[in-house]
DNA sequence: TCCGTATGAATGAACG
DNA sequence: CGTTCATTCATACGGA
Protein backbone atom coordinates (compact mmCIF):
# COMPACT_ATOMS: atom_id res chain seq x y z
CA UNK A 1 0.00 0.00 0.00
CA UNK A 2 2.39 1.91 0.80
CA UNK A 3 5.46 1.21 -1.04
CA UNK A 4 4.50 2.65 -4.43
CA UNK A 5 7.51 4.38 -5.01
CA UNK A 6 9.31 1.67 -6.94
CA UNK A 7 6.35 0.28 -8.43
CA UNK A 8 8.38 -0.79 -11.60
CA UNK A 9 7.08 -3.87 -12.29
CA UNK A 10 4.02 -4.13 -15.44
CA UNK A 11 3.33 -0.46 -15.55
CA UNK A 12 5.62 1.26 -17.56
CA UNK A 13 4.96 4.54 -17.53
CA UNK A 14 6.87 5.33 -14.87
CA UNK A 15 4.46 6.20 -12.40
CA UNK A 16 7.12 7.87 -10.04
CA UNK A 17 9.69 8.90 -11.50
CA UNK A 18 12.97 7.13 -10.31
CA UNK A 19 14.43 9.24 -8.25
CA UNK A 20 14.66 13.13 -7.66
CA UNK A 21 17.10 14.66 -9.79
CA UNK A 22 17.94 18.34 -8.59
CA UNK A 23 19.24 21.07 -11.27
CA UNK A 24 21.77 23.55 -10.70
CA UNK A 25 19.24 25.97 -9.66
CA UNK A 26 17.31 24.57 -7.43
CA UNK A 27 20.75 23.11 -5.54
CA UNK A 28 22.14 26.54 -5.63
CA UNK A 29 18.95 27.93 -4.14
CA UNK A 30 18.66 24.94 -1.75
CA UNK A 31 21.64 25.58 -0.42
CA UNK A 32 21.28 29.27 -0.42
CA UNK A 33 18.42 28.83 2.17
CA UNK A 34 20.34 26.45 3.87
CA UNK A 35 22.83 29.33 4.59
CA UNK A 36 20.27 31.12 5.68
CA UNK A 37 19.50 29.16 8.78
CA UNK A 38 17.22 27.24 7.20
CA UNK A 39 17.43 23.05 8.64
CA UNK A 40 14.28 21.63 9.03
CA UNK A 41 11.50 23.57 7.16
CA UNK A 42 8.24 23.50 8.21
CA UNK A 43 5.49 22.05 6.20
CA UNK A 44 4.41 25.42 5.08
CA UNK A 45 8.10 26.62 4.47
CA UNK A 46 8.65 23.17 2.47
CA UNK A 47 5.86 24.12 0.23
CA UNK A 48 7.15 27.35 -0.02
CA UNK A 49 10.58 26.20 -1.21
CA UNK A 50 8.85 23.50 -3.60
CA UNK A 51 6.78 25.92 -5.42
CA UNK A 52 9.57 28.42 -5.82
CA UNK A 53 11.73 25.04 -7.17
CA UNK A 54 9.35 24.26 -9.28
CA UNK A 55 9.76 27.21 -11.65
CA UNK A 56 13.29 25.05 -12.31
CA UNK A 57 12.41 21.48 -12.96
CA UNK A 58 9.42 18.90 -11.15
CA UNK A 59 10.19 18.56 -7.60
CA UNK A 60 7.88 17.68 -4.54
CA UNK A 61 7.70 18.47 -1.33
CA UNK A 62 9.37 15.47 -0.42
CA UNK A 63 12.36 16.20 -2.49
CA UNK A 64 12.98 18.79 -0.49
CA UNK A 65 12.19 17.66 3.04
CA UNK A 66 14.70 14.70 2.14
CA UNK A 67 16.90 17.42 0.45
CA UNK A 68 17.14 19.19 3.97
CA UNK A 69 17.33 16.36 6.32
CA UNK A 70 20.08 14.86 4.04
CA UNK A 71 22.24 17.58 3.85
CA UNK A 72 22.06 18.62 7.75
CA UNK A 73 22.98 15.03 8.57
CA UNK A 74 25.91 15.22 6.62
CA UNK A 75 26.70 18.59 7.02
CA UNK A 76 27.18 17.81 10.54
CA UNK A 77 29.03 14.34 9.72
CA UNK A 78 31.17 16.10 7.44
CA UNK A 79 31.88 18.29 10.61
CA UNK A 80 32.23 15.64 13.34
CA UNK A 81 35.13 13.71 10.85
CA UNK A 82 36.87 17.13 10.30
CA UNK A 83 37.06 17.45 13.88
CA UNK A 84 38.14 14.43 14.95
CA UNK A 85 40.39 14.52 12.18
CA UNK A 86 41.55 18.00 13.81
CA UNK A 87 42.10 16.07 16.62
CA UNK A 88 43.78 12.87 16.09
CA UNK A 89 46.08 15.62 14.33
CA UNK A 90 46.38 17.74 17.25
CA UNK A 91 47.62 13.95 19.40
CA UNK A 92 49.31 12.28 16.78
CA UNK A 93 53.25 13.05 16.09
CA UNK A 94 53.33 13.44 12.68
CA UNK A 95 57.07 12.40 11.36
CA UNK A 96 57.21 15.26 9.06
CA UNK A 97 54.84 18.09 10.20
CA UNK A 98 55.15 19.84 13.19
CA UNK A 99 52.57 19.55 15.82
CA UNK A 100 49.70 21.64 15.43
CA UNK A 101 49.94 23.16 18.92
CA UNK A 102 52.96 25.36 19.49
CA UNK A 103 55.47 23.46 21.13
CA UNK A 104 53.82 24.20 24.69
CA UNK A 105 55.77 26.32 27.13
CA UNK A 106 54.60 24.00 29.26
CA UNK A 107 56.17 24.03 33.17
CA UNK A 108 54.19 21.21 35.21
CA UNK A 109 50.67 21.44 35.43
CA UNK A 110 47.65 20.45 33.36
CA UNK A 111 47.17 22.14 30.05
CA UNK A 112 44.11 21.67 28.62
CA UNK A 113 43.78 22.03 24.95
CA UNK A 114 39.93 22.80 24.28
CA UNK A 115 37.69 22.98 21.04
CA UNK A 116 34.56 22.85 19.95
CA UNK A 117 33.13 20.65 17.37
CA UNK A 118 30.13 20.28 15.55
CA UNK A 119 29.23 23.79 15.70
CA UNK A 120 26.74 23.50 13.48
CA UNK A 121 25.63 26.01 11.75
CA UNK A 122 23.96 27.33 15.26
CA UNK A 123 22.92 24.54 16.69
CA UNK A 124 25.18 22.75 19.30
CA UNK A 125 26.45 19.37 19.66
CA UNK A 126 28.97 18.85 22.25
CA UNK A 127 32.56 19.70 22.78
CA UNK A 128 35.59 18.16 22.81
CA UNK A 129 37.91 18.98 25.63
CA UNK A 130 41.69 17.02 25.05
CA UNK A 131 43.82 17.20 27.68
CA UNK A 132 47.45 16.61 28.36
CA UNK A 133 50.23 17.07 30.75
CA UNK A 134 52.63 18.75 30.01
CA UNK A 135 55.94 17.45 30.77
CA UNK A 136 58.85 19.09 30.37
CA UNK A 137 59.23 21.14 27.29
CA UNK A 138 56.96 19.52 25.04
CA UNK A 139 53.53 17.83 24.75
CA UNK A 140 53.68 14.78 24.74
CA UNK A 141 52.10 12.35 22.34
CA UNK A 142 51.69 9.83 24.98
CA UNK A 143 48.72 11.43 25.50
CA UNK A 144 46.75 11.57 28.30
CA UNK A 145 43.56 12.08 26.16
CA UNK A 146 40.34 11.45 27.65
CA UNK A 147 37.45 10.36 25.73
CA UNK A 148 34.65 8.29 27.07
CA UNK A 149 31.37 8.26 25.56
CA UNK A 150 28.33 8.27 28.07
CA UNK A 151 25.21 6.79 26.75
CA UNK A 152 22.26 8.56 28.57
CA UNK A 153 20.55 6.58 31.09
CA UNK A 154 16.86 6.57 29.52
CA UNK A 155 16.88 4.34 27.13
CA UNK A 156 19.13 1.43 27.09
CA UNK A 157 21.79 2.42 24.46
CA UNK A 158 20.83 6.28 23.79
CA UNK A 159 22.68 9.43 22.42
CA UNK A 160 26.10 9.40 24.03
CA UNK A 161 28.28 12.39 24.89
CA UNK A 162 31.43 12.64 25.63
CA UNK A 163 32.89 13.35 28.66
CA UNK A 164 35.99 14.41 29.83
CA UNK A 165 38.24 12.74 31.88
CA UNK A 166 41.22 14.21 33.90
CA UNK A 167 43.88 12.11 33.67
CA UNK A 168 47.04 11.84 35.53
CA UNK A 169 50.51 10.61 33.80
CA UNK A 170 53.37 10.73 35.21
CA UNK A 171 53.32 10.98 39.08
CA UNK A 172 50.21 9.48 39.39
CA UNK A 173 48.61 6.46 40.28
CA UNK A 174 45.46 6.61 37.42
CA UNK A 175 43.42 8.30 39.21
CA UNK A 176 41.02 10.31 37.06
CA UNK A 177 38.81 12.85 38.28
CA UNK A 178 35.93 13.87 36.15
CA UNK A 179 35.62 16.75 34.11
CA UNK A 180 32.13 18.32 33.94
CA UNK A 181 31.04 17.60 30.18
CA UNK A 182 30.97 19.89 28.03
CA UNK A 183 28.36 21.55 26.02
CA UNK A 184 27.96 24.61 23.74
CA UNK A 185 25.51 26.78 23.40
CA UNK A 186 24.24 27.55 19.81
CA UNK A 187 25.65 29.98 17.87
CA UNK A 188 22.98 32.26 17.29
CA UNK A 189 23.45 32.26 14.03
CA UNK A 190 19.57 32.87 12.31
CA UNK A 191 19.00 30.23 15.15
CA UNK A 192 15.38 29.85 15.01
CA UNK A 193 14.95 27.21 17.87
CA UNK A 194 17.13 27.42 20.89
CA UNK A 195 18.89 24.05 20.52
CA UNK A 196 17.25 21.83 23.02
CA UNK A 197 20.41 19.88 24.36
CA UNK A 198 19.33 19.00 27.50
CA UNK A 199 20.52 21.05 29.94
CA UNK A 200 24.25 19.46 31.59
CA UNK A 201 25.36 19.60 34.83
CA UNK A 202 28.10 21.84 34.60
CA UNK A 203 27.73 23.68 31.93
CA UNK A 204 31.53 26.01 30.55
CA UNK A 205 30.98 28.44 28.63
CA UNK A 206 31.50 28.91 25.08
CA UNK A 207 34.03 31.62 25.79
CA UNK A 208 36.71 29.32 24.92
CA UNK A 209 35.29 28.51 21.88
CA UNK A 210 37.19 27.86 18.61
CA UNK A 211 34.76 28.85 16.35
CA UNK A 212 33.99 26.12 13.77
CA UNK A 213 35.41 28.48 10.91
CA UNK A 214 38.32 27.43 12.17
CA UNK A 215 38.10 24.22 12.52
CA UNK A 216 36.63 23.28 9.20
CA UNK A 217 38.58 25.65 7.37
CA UNK A 218 41.78 23.82 8.99
CA UNK A 219 40.26 20.78 7.22
CA UNK A 220 41.52 21.73 3.99
CA UNK A 221 44.22 23.63 4.87
CA UNK A 222 44.83 22.72 8.30
CA UNK A 223 48.43 21.32 7.90
CA UNK A 224 49.71 24.42 6.34
CA UNK A 225 49.48 27.55 7.63
CA UNK A 226 46.99 27.07 10.55
CA UNK A 227 47.66 27.36 13.98
CA UNK A 228 45.17 26.78 16.26
CA UNK A 229 45.15 28.79 19.10
CA UNK A 230 44.73 27.20 21.97
CA UNK A 231 42.90 27.78 25.53
CA UNK A 232 43.93 27.13 29.32
CA UNK A 233 40.85 26.79 31.28
CA UNK A 234 42.41 27.61 34.47
CA UNK A 235 44.81 29.98 34.03
CA UNK A 236 42.19 31.54 31.41
CA UNK A 237 44.53 32.23 29.17
CA UNK A 238 45.45 31.22 26.16
CA UNK A 239 47.69 32.45 23.34
CA UNK B 1 30.48 4.10 35.92
CA UNK B 2 28.03 4.49 33.13
CA UNK B 3 29.43 4.69 30.01
CA UNK B 4 29.91 1.25 30.51
CA UNK B 5 26.24 -0.05 29.03
CA UNK B 6 26.50 -0.26 25.59
CA UNK B 7 30.66 -0.96 25.64
CA UNK B 8 30.00 -4.74 26.31
CA UNK B 9 34.02 -3.48 27.26
CA UNK B 10 35.68 -6.73 28.05
CA UNK B 11 34.48 -9.54 25.52
CA UNK B 12 32.81 -9.10 22.53
CA UNK B 13 31.01 -6.49 21.05
CA UNK B 14 27.55 -6.28 20.05
CA UNK B 15 26.69 -3.71 22.27
CA UNK B 16 22.86 -3.60 21.10
CA UNK B 17 21.85 -5.55 18.37
CA UNK B 18 22.20 -3.38 15.32
CA UNK B 19 18.66 -2.68 14.91
CA UNK B 20 15.52 -4.46 13.52
CA UNK B 21 15.22 -6.09 10.49
CA UNK B 22 12.07 -6.38 9.57
CA UNK B 23 11.34 -9.09 7.07
CA UNK B 24 9.01 -9.26 4.32
CA UNK B 25 6.19 -11.24 6.46
CA UNK B 26 6.68 -9.16 9.24
CA UNK B 27 5.90 -6.23 6.97
CA UNK B 28 3.35 -7.19 5.24
CA UNK B 29 1.70 -8.43 8.66
CA UNK B 30 2.31 -5.53 10.48
CA UNK B 31 1.06 -3.35 7.11
CA UNK B 32 -2.19 -5.63 7.23
CA UNK B 33 -3.17 -4.64 10.93
CA UNK B 34 -2.72 -1.58 10.59
CA UNK B 35 -4.97 -1.49 7.73
CA UNK B 36 -7.67 -3.08 10.22
CA UNK B 37 -7.24 -0.08 11.92
CA UNK B 38 -5.11 -0.73 14.26
CA UNK B 39 -2.81 2.39 15.39
CA UNK B 40 -1.41 2.43 18.73
CA UNK B 41 -1.77 -1.01 20.50
CA UNK B 42 -1.55 -1.78 23.42
CA UNK B 43 0.79 -3.34 25.36
CA UNK B 44 -1.05 -6.40 24.84
CA UNK B 45 -1.56 -6.21 21.62
CA UNK B 46 2.14 -5.55 20.85
CA UNK B 47 2.86 -8.52 22.69
CA UNK B 48 0.52 -10.52 20.64
CA UNK B 49 1.43 -9.29 17.45
CA UNK B 50 5.21 -10.06 18.16
CA UNK B 51 4.85 -13.33 19.27
CA UNK B 52 3.23 -13.96 15.64
CA UNK B 53 5.54 -11.92 14.17
CA UNK B 54 8.43 -13.81 15.55
CA UNK B 55 7.76 -16.59 13.81
CA UNK B 56 9.14 -14.86 10.66
CA UNK B 57 12.36 -13.60 12.47
CA UNK B 58 13.45 -12.11 15.69
CA UNK B 59 11.50 -8.97 16.77
CA UNK B 60 11.31 -7.41 20.02
CA UNK B 61 7.97 -5.87 21.37
CA UNK B 62 9.17 -2.24 21.20
CA UNK B 63 9.97 -3.13 17.41
CA UNK B 64 6.07 -3.29 17.08
CA UNK B 65 5.48 -0.37 18.99
CA UNK B 66 7.88 1.67 16.88
CA UNK B 67 6.50 0.64 13.80
CA UNK B 68 3.50 1.67 14.51
CA UNK B 69 4.63 5.04 15.78
CA UNK B 70 6.44 5.80 13.17
CA UNK B 71 3.67 4.16 10.09
CA UNK B 72 0.96 6.27 11.56
CA UNK B 73 2.77 9.25 12.33
CA UNK B 74 4.46 9.44 8.41
CA UNK B 75 1.45 8.59 6.59
CA UNK B 76 -0.11 11.51 8.35
CA UNK B 77 2.81 13.85 7.82
CA UNK B 78 2.82 12.51 4.16
CA UNK B 79 -1.00 13.33 3.67
CA UNK B 80 -0.18 16.49 5.23
CA UNK B 81 2.05 17.56 2.67
CA UNK B 82 0.20 16.22 0.10
CA UNK B 83 -3.37 18.36 1.02
CA UNK B 84 -1.10 21.17 1.56
CA UNK B 85 0.69 20.67 -2.12
CA UNK B 86 -3.37 20.14 -2.92
CA UNK B 87 -3.92 24.29 -2.12
CA UNK B 88 -0.78 25.54 -2.99
CA UNK B 89 -1.67 24.44 -6.37
CA UNK B 90 -4.71 25.75 -6.01
CA UNK B 91 -3.87 28.88 -6.06
CA UNK B 92 -0.90 28.50 -8.79
CA UNK B 93 -0.97 30.35 -11.44
CA UNK B 94 -0.43 27.43 -13.69
CA UNK B 95 0.84 29.11 -16.99
CA UNK B 96 -0.46 26.07 -18.94
CA UNK B 97 -3.36 24.44 -17.33
CA UNK B 98 -6.63 25.38 -16.09
CA UNK B 99 -7.02 26.41 -12.45
CA UNK B 100 -8.02 23.86 -10.32
CA UNK B 101 -11.13 25.94 -8.91
CA UNK B 102 -13.14 27.33 -11.65
CA UNK B 103 -11.46 30.27 -12.78
CA UNK B 104 -12.08 32.73 -10.38
CA UNK B 105 -14.97 35.07 -11.75
CA UNK B 106 -14.69 37.16 -9.21
CA UNK B 107 -17.58 40.16 -8.63
CA UNK B 108 -16.32 41.66 -5.54
CA UNK B 109 -16.66 40.00 -2.30
CA UNK B 110 -15.21 36.98 -0.66
CA UNK B 111 -15.03 33.69 -2.28
CA UNK B 112 -14.81 30.72 -0.44
CA UNK B 113 -13.19 27.91 -2.12
CA UNK B 114 -13.26 25.03 0.82
CA UNK B 115 -12.37 21.42 0.42
CA UNK B 116 -12.01 18.91 2.92
CA UNK B 117 -8.39 17.61 2.70
CA UNK B 118 -7.03 14.65 5.33
CA UNK B 119 -9.49 12.18 4.98
CA UNK B 120 -6.51 10.05 5.56
CA UNK B 121 -7.57 6.69 5.43
CA UNK B 122 -10.34 6.91 7.93
CA UNK B 123 -8.52 9.45 10.07
CA UNK B 124 -9.19 13.23 10.74
CA UNK B 125 -6.55 15.59 10.32
CA UNK B 126 -8.28 18.89 9.40
CA UNK B 127 -9.88 20.69 6.65
CA UNK B 128 -8.74 23.44 4.04
CA UNK B 129 -10.51 26.63 3.25
CA UNK B 130 -9.02 28.75 1.46
CA UNK B 131 -9.99 32.30 0.45
CA UNK B 132 -10.14 34.87 -1.96
CA UNK B 133 -10.85 38.03 -2.89
CA UNK B 134 -13.19 38.62 -5.48
CA UNK B 135 -12.60 41.27 -7.86
CA UNK B 136 -15.56 41.34 -10.74
CA UNK B 137 -16.75 39.21 -12.51
CA UNK B 138 -18.98 36.58 -12.26
CA UNK B 139 -19.32 33.74 -9.55
CA UNK B 140 -18.50 30.73 -8.10
CA UNK B 141 -20.53 28.16 -6.43
CA UNK B 142 -21.70 30.62 -4.59
CA UNK B 143 -19.08 29.90 -1.98
CA UNK B 144 -17.30 32.14 -0.50
CA UNK B 145 -14.39 30.14 0.83
CA UNK B 146 -12.15 31.87 3.20
CA UNK B 147 -8.36 30.01 4.28
CA UNK B 148 -6.68 31.33 7.20
CA UNK B 149 -4.18 29.73 8.73
CA UNK B 150 -4.13 28.43 11.93
CA UNK B 151 -1.25 27.14 14.02
CA UNK B 152 -1.80 25.59 16.97
CA UNK B 153 -0.05 26.73 20.11
CA UNK B 154 1.61 24.00 20.74
CA UNK B 155 4.45 24.48 19.76
CA UNK B 156 5.74 27.41 17.86
CA UNK B 157 4.72 26.03 14.42
CA UNK B 158 3.24 22.95 14.40
CA UNK B 159 0.43 21.72 12.55
CA UNK B 160 -1.47 24.47 11.18
CA UNK B 161 -4.80 24.49 10.33
CA UNK B 162 -7.39 25.67 8.29
CA UNK B 163 -9.92 27.84 9.69
CA UNK B 164 -12.81 28.72 7.79
CA UNK B 165 -14.64 31.77 7.62
CA UNK B 166 -18.11 32.84 6.20
CA UNK B 167 -17.77 35.21 3.83
CA UNK B 168 -20.44 37.46 2.72
CA UNK B 169 -20.66 37.92 -1.45
CA UNK B 170 -22.61 39.71 -3.85
CA UNK B 171 -23.94 42.53 -1.55
CA UNK B 172 -21.86 42.03 1.26
CA UNK B 173 -19.13 44.90 2.50
CA UNK B 174 -16.36 42.24 2.65
CA UNK B 175 -17.35 41.67 5.88
CA UNK B 176 -16.34 38.64 7.45
CA UNK B 177 -17.71 36.35 10.12
CA UNK B 178 -15.38 33.61 11.25
CA UNK B 179 -17.07 30.26 11.16
CA UNK B 180 -15.73 27.42 13.19
CA UNK B 181 -13.01 25.61 12.44
CA UNK B 182 -13.49 22.86 9.82
CA UNK B 183 -12.30 19.37 11.01
CA UNK B 184 -13.68 16.11 9.66
CA UNK B 185 -14.68 12.83 11.11
CA UNK B 186 -13.41 9.33 10.25
CA UNK B 187 -14.62 7.82 6.98
CA UNK B 188 -15.61 4.60 9.15
CA UNK B 189 -13.26 2.92 7.94
CA UNK B 190 -12.47 0.59 10.28
CA UNK B 191 -12.15 2.80 12.34
CA UNK B 192 -11.75 1.61 15.78
CA UNK B 193 -10.87 4.35 17.66
CA UNK B 194 -12.65 7.79 17.11
CA UNK B 195 -10.46 10.33 16.09
CA UNK B 196 -9.01 11.71 18.51
CA UNK B 197 -8.62 15.22 17.03
CA UNK B 198 -9.78 17.66 19.38
CA UNK B 199 -13.32 17.88 19.08
CA UNK B 200 -14.09 20.58 17.54
CA UNK B 201 -16.64 23.15 17.85
CA UNK B 202 -19.38 22.54 15.12
CA UNK B 203 -18.44 20.27 12.89
CA UNK B 204 -18.80 20.96 9.56
CA UNK B 205 -19.97 17.75 7.16
CA UNK B 206 -17.47 16.69 4.75
CA UNK B 207 -19.89 17.43 1.99
CA UNK B 208 -17.68 19.58 0.41
CA UNK B 209 -14.79 17.30 0.04
CA UNK B 210 -12.57 16.14 -2.27
CA UNK B 211 -11.29 12.80 -1.90
CA UNK B 212 -7.66 11.52 -0.95
CA UNK B 213 -7.38 10.04 -3.94
CA UNK B 214 -7.65 12.83 -5.93
CA UNK B 215 -5.14 14.78 -3.66
CA UNK B 216 -2.56 12.20 -4.24
CA UNK B 217 -3.02 11.66 -7.49
CA UNK B 218 -2.30 15.43 -8.13
CA UNK B 219 0.81 15.29 -6.52
CA UNK B 220 2.45 13.35 -9.29
CA UNK B 221 0.16 13.95 -12.23
CA UNK B 222 -1.86 17.09 -11.62
CA UNK B 223 -0.04 19.17 -13.94
CA UNK B 224 1.64 17.46 -16.94
CA UNK B 225 4.50 19.77 -17.13
CA UNK B 226 5.84 21.03 -13.87
CA UNK B 227 6.27 24.66 -13.92
CA UNK B 228 4.78 26.47 -10.93
CA UNK B 229 4.63 29.90 -9.63
CA UNK B 230 5.02 30.19 -5.96
CA UNK B 231 2.21 32.43 -4.07
CA UNK B 232 2.99 33.55 -1.12
CA UNK B 233 -0.19 33.20 1.02
CA UNK B 234 1.01 35.84 3.61
CA UNK B 235 1.84 38.83 1.15
CA UNK B 236 -0.45 37.83 -1.24
CA UNK B 237 1.66 38.11 -3.50
CA UNK B 238 3.93 35.49 -6.20
CA UNK B 239 5.95 36.21 -8.82
C1' DT C 1 32.40 -1.36 -18.22
C1' DC C 2 33.64 -1.32 -13.44
C1' DC C 3 34.24 1.16 -9.27
C1' DG C 4 34.15 4.81 -5.79
C1' DT C 5 31.82 8.65 -4.26
C1' DA C 6 27.91 11.86 -3.71
C1' DT C 7 23.44 11.91 -2.55
C1' DG C 8 18.23 10.83 -2.90
C1' DA C 9 15.10 7.94 -0.24
C1' DA C 10 13.57 5.20 3.48
C1' DT C 11 12.98 3.92 8.05
C1' DG C 12 14.23 2.20 12.82
C1' DA C 13 14.84 4.51 17.10
C1' DA C 14 14.29 8.09 20.04
C1' DC C 15 13.68 12.76 22.05
C1' DG C 16 10.91 16.60 24.15
C1' DC D 1 2.47 12.73 19.09
C1' DG D 2 5.20 15.49 16.07
C1' DT D 3 9.97 16.01 15.20
C1' DT D 4 14.61 14.76 14.74
C1' DC D 5 18.66 11.75 14.38
C1' DA D 6 21.41 7.92 12.71
C1' DT D 7 21.86 4.30 9.43
C1' DT D 8 21.17 2.05 5.65
C1' DC D 9 19.76 1.11 0.91
C1' DA D 10 19.78 2.47 -3.85
C1' DT D 11 20.99 4.97 -7.65
C1' DA D 12 23.21 8.75 -10.50
C1' DC D 13 27.53 10.16 -12.00
C1' DG D 14 32.41 10.76 -13.17
C1' DG D 15 36.96 8.90 -13.67
C1' DA D 16 40.11 5.07 -15.25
Amino acid sequence: MEGEVTSSSAGGSIPAGPRWNPTKEQISMLENWYKQGIRTPTADQIQQITARLQAYGHIEGKNVFYWFQNHKARQRQKQKQESLAFFTRCFHKHPNSPPVFPPPPPPNGWYIYASVSFIVLGSISGAHIIQHKANSGSILPTTQRCFSKVASRRNQNQIHQWRCYKVQTANNNGRQETLSLFPLGPTGVLQTRASSSSSPTSLVSTSAVIPTADLSSSSSGINGDHRQPYFDFFSGTGY
